[in-house]
RNA sequence: GCCGGAGUGGUGAAAUUGGUAGACACGUCGGAUUCAAAAUCCGAUGCUAGAAAUAGUGUGCCGGUUCAAGUCCGGCCUCCGGUACCA
């Protein structure tokens, strides 16, 4: 064994054995348990940052960990390949996105494979492969017959300069980010797929996924949003009815006014009559699409001069248009209650409208309507026949009141919106849609897919270059034979990543999207990654889990069994990032130090949920522990081999390193399958090795060293599996580490003659002592106020009552 | 704005079910080794006072519950993630 700790030769070699074996190539295996591990996949933009680093290590130590528990263990990898960044790249760099997405695929696949991660090399899939997104097109062909996607007009953010259409990110300031001219919205037709049938399922099924974090189930919860309430219609002048949606039906009573959304068609009708409201309207309208923007803007409004009558007193409501009214949410109207809603309140003080009290606190609590709205729930009051009713009983009767008059109805509704597929973009999956002057939008036939997206153009950022190309858009119709013309929108990319997962479970099978061994593994038994994607990634993975259920594909209901969302890594407190540039690139780390370095501190530094702060001394602390692992098994190497252990014979020392040894053990198992902790296990480890460094060299001392350096090898394969690999065989460890089984705990190890325990005089701590390990609670107690330092603070005092919590404390409370 | 998090020594953090605040590291300081340095090894290290024993104090801020609060409750502040076309 070398003197030395060497992790470029001794990486090198396990490497080389891992690919020579097919060490991480799996298939189905009825006989033992699987685990499926998973990552969430990389966009490939160019290189891995630290943030990838993190991500894939967690997934990776998890996976080995699983198959030293015995079971059989898939981790995949592959690419999130379209997207917007190579659009950019291309404009920029004048290269075609898909030769850009390919070198970055190859030079990541290879930063990859030095950090020996144990990835399944066979599944290896990329989005932008038609092989891949012809399941995606086909299934959107079954979703179109279902009648679960559809076409509908939605806005955009336009640049009218650049001919192109906006991402959010990509408008600054309400300017495009690359001729800085002033953004426009502009509606067009979109695809749509229907996630709001499914929405009470995936509100529903939350509660079974009950090994995802708490945080990550309240935000979905919140996101889909639902809510009970009442549509109801206040009459037009005209007769027809404008509807509204409430959750405060109590409140009705209240209303002083109607506020609609800028795209609302009563506004629109009122624009049309009104120069100065179709200039407000315009004026308010050129925010860009985000709700970030929307609801952070200055409220404005306008009179529409329109009246509406309302459905219980018969009087006339004036109707505004509102910028803060959204268009999507409900029926894009509300009824505005300046009384009881914060926003309302301070619209009608901005613009004079008149304030109305309609509820009263049920308590004491003090309520005054001129300093702000009071929105708690409470006692009807100046609500005629209604006075005096509390919510539930005002809810009842005003819901049944419109409903029996036929002016409104009891409604569900939810915040959660239809998910818009469309981009007006080149880089993505092409939407497999034919449109016919006869027969409309027909899809594509099987038979016909993929529909190949071009890879060979010049992409100079107007426009679309698909539009460009007759070649490609112009077609027959699969159904009459006429002319027609091709989609050219391309689908948004959150519809590759919601069933990578699924399809890596049969990644080479080109005649089905999900054949039987794609069933077997699913579902992801374990999904690793960013906080950032705890709403739309993963609800949209779970709704198209449903989908492909329901279209009979796989046979669970959820996609992903336990999740952990792993934070971020930062350097002096902000994100890694490239426009930064304050980011480290792992290869020149990998150089220096060796992957097993780089995947010890990045598991250290900080527990897999909270952000990492980066630190460059830190990783040479990391290197530090390696070297000082590799010296204290070669120097027990050196000296040649132990004697067999005799527990029977063991002294003092002996005896605390071996039960160290075991409570190690047992608290490492816990950190990496219970807690996924991985900064404690270490430390943990750590601890150990600064014992075993204290024990001598009596034969039964270096026995139990050598249980204990079998035990560390085998607890930190999975973090750093190069050195354990080396490590092993010179431990005497039979065949392939990556088979060999977690270490056996020993609990006989865990026994102790004494434990020590500290005692409290008035919640103080005044001492430690220890105490027999047999000792009862009176025993502790007497043995507590015979300590010196306490029974100097119980002088002259009378003892009020004593705590004993045992193995822990004694508290003696006293007067004071 | 709304939804979800986080805040503990000089630094990254630990404290798992309300029970010893600061494990394990990094850094710093002192020592050993060395011609010298690097590397390595040993020791000290929350802050204040003290030679020490020890005492006081301390987990973003204000208040509360409890024998006991980093942990629970109420009210704030700051930072981070998401906010539907970044992925």
């Amino acid at each position: 064994m070398d003197q030395q700790y060497n992790p470029q030769a001794l990486e090198h070699a396990a490497q080389e054995y891992w690919l020579k074996h097919n060490s991480f190539a799996v298939k189905q295996d009825d006989t033992r348990e699987k685990f499926y591990c998973l990552a969430m996949f990389p966009y490939p933009s160019g290189q891995l940052h630290m943030g990838h680093v993190r991500n894939y290590t967690i997934a990776d130590v998890i996976a080995r960990y699983q198959r030293m528990q015995g079971k059989n263990v898939l981790q995949p990898m592959g690419w999130d390949a379209f997207g917007l960044p190579a659009e950019n790249a291309a404009i920029k760099n004048k290269v075609p996105p898909a030769q850009w997405t390919a070198q970055n695929i190859d030079y990541m696949r290879e930063q990859l494979r030095r950090l020996g991660y144990a990835y399944d090399w066979n599944r290896e899939l990329a989005t932008c492969d038609p092989s891949y997104y012809r399941w995606e097109q086909w299934f959107f062909t079954r979703l179109f017959e279902k009648g679960l996607a559809y076409k509908k007009k939605a806005e955009v953010n336009w640049c009218e300069t650049d001919q192109t259409v906006l991402a959010n990110e990509q408008v600054v300031n309400g300017c495009c980010w690359r001729c800085d001219n002033p953004v426009e919205r502009r509606e067009i037709d979109q695809w749509f797929i229907k996630i709001t049938d499914y929405a009470e399922q995936l509100l529903a099924d939350l509660d079974t996924l009950d090994q995802w974090p708490e945080q990550v189930l309240t935000m979905q919860r919140n996101w889909i949003g639902r809510s009970e309430g009442v549509d109801l219609d206040f009459v037009l002048a005209d007769g027809s009815a404008l509807s509204v949606y409430t959750t405060r039906p109590d409140t009705l009573m209240g209303v002083t006014c109607l506020a609609v959304a800028l795209q609302h068609p009563v506004a629109k009708e009122a624009a049309a009559k009104d120069p100065a409201l179709a200039a407000f309207i315009e004026a308010q309208g050129n925010v860009k699409m985000a709700e970030a923007d929307m609801a952070t803007m200055e409220k404005a409004g306008m009179a529409t001069g329109i009246t509406a009558t309302h459905p219980l007193t018969g009087l006339e409501v004036p109707v505004w248009v509102a910028n803060f009214v959204l268009m999507s949410y409900g029926s894009g109207a509300v009824m505005s209650v300046p009384g009881h809603d914060q926003r309302d309140w301070e619209f009608a003080m901005k613009y004079e409208l008149p304030i109305a009290q309609v509820i009263a606190p049920a308590g004491n609590e003090v309520c005054d309507i001129s300093v702000a709205a009071f929105t708690d729930k409470g006692v009807l009051v100046n609500s005629g026949e209604f006075d005096g009713l509390d919510f539930e009983q005002a809810f009842a009767t005003i819901a049944d009141r419109l409903e029996h008059e036929g002016k409104g109805k009891r409604t569900v509704n939810f915040r959660l919106r239809d998910w818009g597929v469309s981009r007006q973009r080149y880089w993505g999956a092409p939407i497999p849609i034919i449109n016919c002057g006869e027969c409309g939008a027909v899809p594509v036939p099987a038979a016909d897919l993929p529909v190949v997206l071009p890879t060979n153009v010049a992409f100079e950022g107007v426009g679309s270059p698909l539009k460009l190309m007759p070649e490609f858009y112009e077609t027959q119709c699969p159904r009459c034979g006429a002319n027609a013309t091709r989609e050219t929108d391309t689908f948004d990319t959150f519809m590759e990543s919601s069933w990578y997962y699924a399809r890596y479970g049969c990644a080479n099978n080109d005649s089905a999207m999900l054949d039987g061994e794609a069933d077997y593994w699913a579902p992801v038994d374990q999904y690793v990654g960013g906080i950032e994607h705890a709403i739309l990634h993963l609800l949209y993975s779970r709704f198209f889990h449903k989908l492909m259920r329901d279209e009979g594909l796989v046979n669970s209901d959820e996609p992903f069994v336990r999740l952990l969302t792993q934070g971020m890594v930062l350097k002096d407190g902000a994100k890694m990032s490239k426009s930064k540039g304050n980011t480290v690139d792992p290869k020149s780390l990998i150089d220096r130090y060796g992957a097993d370095t780089v995947r010890l501190f990045s598991m250290f530094a900080a527990p897999p949920e909270q952000s990492l702060e980066w630190s460059d001394s830190g990783v040479e602390g990391a290197n530090r522990f390696l070297k000082r692992l590799w010296k204290m098994a070669s120097n027990y190497m050196a000296a040649g081999p132990a004697p067999a252990l005799d527990t029977s014979i063991l002294n003092d020392q002996q005896r605390n390193a071996r039960r160290k040894t075991h409570e190690t053990i047992a608290k490492v198992d816990d950190d990496y399958g219970r807690r996924q902790t991985f900064n404690t296990a270490i430390a943990a480890i750590m601890e150990l090795c600064n014992e075993l460094g204290k024990l001598d060299n009596e034969p039964q001392s270096r026995a139990v060293l050598h249980e204990a350096l079998h035990a560390i090898t085998l607890m930190l394969s999975p973090i750093v599996p190069h050195v354990s690999h080396a490590l092993w065989p010179t431990l005497g460890g039979k065949g392939d580490i990556l088979n060999a089984r977690w270490p056996k705990l020993d609990e006989s190890a865990l026994t102790r003659d004494t434990i020590e325990m500290v005692v409290q005089v008035n919640g103080k701590v005044r001492a430690k002592m220890n105490v027999p390990a047999t000792a009862d609670k009176k025993a502790m107690e007497e043995l507590a106020q015979a300590q010196p330092n306490v029974s100097r603070f119980l002088e002259g005092h009378s003892v009020r009552k004593v705590i004993v919590i045992p193995g822990k404390l004694v508290n003696i409370v006293i007067d004071s």
